[in-house]
This record gives structure tokens, sequence and C-alpha cells, in this order.
DNA sequence: TTTCATGCAAAGGTTTTGCATACGC
DNA sequence: GCGTATGCAAAACCTTTGCATGAAA
């Protein structure tokens, strides 16, 4: 269901007293054409651009500040020094990160074993979960395997 | 142990040709000194410069760079725009953290539940896992209460 | 028409870098 | 003494903000 996020923040904006410009209309595009990568800023702003090239990047920072606000989408960090957006767990499937340290890949794991120690912690903390980030730093198979030959058998 | 981690250091320090200079050591210390914190790099330079008042805010970064890539630091990210830092879990218990969405508190969680996790993950997608980074939003306690006070008021 | 949104440029904040000097080994 | 580490200042980034203009409702 593509037009769904945009749909729902049609209503959530009117709700609100927003208006539903083109621009805010076309971030979400980007971001719900792109469900799988971690778009940063800059990125969707060269997306937007190609169609709309008039607009600024300060209307790209508002207008993710605002989707986050509203939760259709998360603002993720991978470490490397900027933001990232993607479409809220809430359109999707939960998911996970295996960022591998050798050569940074970022590969998603769709999982709910997290329920449960999620039901946990709301017990033993009184802490009402709305939404968590999960990151697992390794390696990867393919690294893994390099590494393993070049320390066997050195090149 | 208070001192393992400088030991530590020196010896992997001399290991690879690095040198071990004041500096670095007490950034190190300051870091071991405060490790439920999750101190940034402009916290740890103002402790640090009240024993040793020449350091550069460079010396820093390039020391808490050093210690992040020799496993002896933890570099984590609350999305408050600046990078935090803390010994690593290699050198005290696995931990997670929830972070209250209405007053930013962050409170730490210390649990293994996330080891069977980890198994299914490895398993299923050839990664080796070494590291991990578990954070959950929500809304704290305090918080909850307040909000079902005041209801209907958005931020 | 009213109010909110936008684009631009400038400012803010964090982190990195170049370079001459100082220091650990 | 050699090679790295440091401090300083400047630069490089990413992100936010002020303000006049423009567009949605």
């Amino acid at each position: 269901m593509p037009g769904n996020a945009l749909e729902r923040m049609r209503e959530q904006l009117n709700a609100q007293d927003y208006k539903f410009t083109p621009q805010r209309s076309m971030v979400l595009q980007v971001l719900t054409e792109h469900p799988d990568e971690h778009l940063s800023a800059d990125e969707i702003y060269a997306r937007v651009k190609v169609k709309y090239p008039d607009i600024g990047m300060a209307t790209i920072y508002r207008t993710l500040d605002l989707l986050t606000n509203l939760n259709i989408v998360n603002k993720v960090n991978f470490g490397d020094g900027k933001s990232r957006f993607e479409i809220s767990q809430k359109e999707r499937h939960q998911h996970h990160h295996l960022i591998c340290l050798s050569c940074n890949e970022i590969i998603e794991v769709k999982d709910d074993l997290l329920i449960q120690l999620e039901k946990t912690i709301t017990k033993e903390h009184d802490f009402e979960i709305i939404d968590h980030m999960v990151q697992f730093y390794g390696h990867c198979k393919k690294c893994s395997e390099k590494d393993n030959k070049t320390k066997n058998k050195p090149q």
C-alpha cells in the first residue's frame, strides 16, 4: 500500500492545522520509495531536487523533523556523523540492523524476538516502550571469510 | 578493578607502536571514573582540563577515536547531535538504554536477555556479533503519570 | 485574508585537519 | 634522534534559525 503513508500524512497534517505542501509530499514519497535504505537528509535532498529543483535544505530538515514527530518517519543513527531517515517501523515490520565493522554494510533483520524483552522491561521499570533501536556490530559473512584467509595464509 | 583498563591500554598502545601519553591516560581515567554516565567529548574535555589545563579539544577527539578503535571505549549516540562515550561493554556488564521521549532521561538496564536473539541472528545470517547497541524509546514512570494528568497536549 | 511554509543566507554546534612544536620511546 | 602526539586555529560538516516572500486553507 504505497499511498497509505501519504494519505495518513495528509490527515494528520489537516488535523493539526499544518499544511499539505508539495515539498512535504515529495519528501515522504522519496522515503516510501526507498523503504530499505537509510537515507541522510542530504540524500533525500538530492532525490527531491530532481523533481522539485527549487526546494531548499532547510525545508528538508523541517519536514523530516515534522514527519518524525508525527511518527511517520524514524530517525536513526549509525554513528557516521549524520542522521538517517526511514519510513516508521509502524508502517513496516519491526527490524534490526547488523552493521559490519569491516565493510560497513548494513544488513536488515526482520524479527520480533524482542517482544519478550520489551515485556520484561515494561514490567520491571514501569517504562512504557513506544519504539526501539537495535543494532548489532560484528563481521558479515564475506568479511569473516576474508579475515580467515588473511590470517591463515598471509598474502 | 579500576587500574585494569589503564594497564590494558598501555599494553595495547605499546604493542602497536603508539605512545602512552599523560593526555591519553587522563581521558581514559575520566571514563573509568564515570562508568554509568555517557559523557560527550565536551564533558570529557572539561573534566580532563581540571587536572591538565593545557589539553586541547583535538586531542580529546583523537584519543577517543583511538580508544574506540582499540575497543576500550564505546561510542554511542542518543540522537542529541553529539557522540557520547563510555567504557566498553567488555569491561562491564551488557546494558541497554531506556530513553524517555518526554524528559530525555536515560535509564540503564543491565540484562542479558539478548543472548538468545544474538544466537538466532548468528545462525541465520552468518553474522559474527561482537557488540550491540539497544535503545528503547518511550515514557518513563514519572512522565507517564504526568501525561495522564495533562492529556491532549502534544509536546 | 490569515496563517503557516518556504528559500536563502547566516549562524550554531560538533568534529576533523594542517602545521609547527613538543615529547615518548 | 626518530617518529608520533599535541595544541592551536582554521576548516569542514551537519543542522538550525531569522527573515522576507510565497502559498495553502
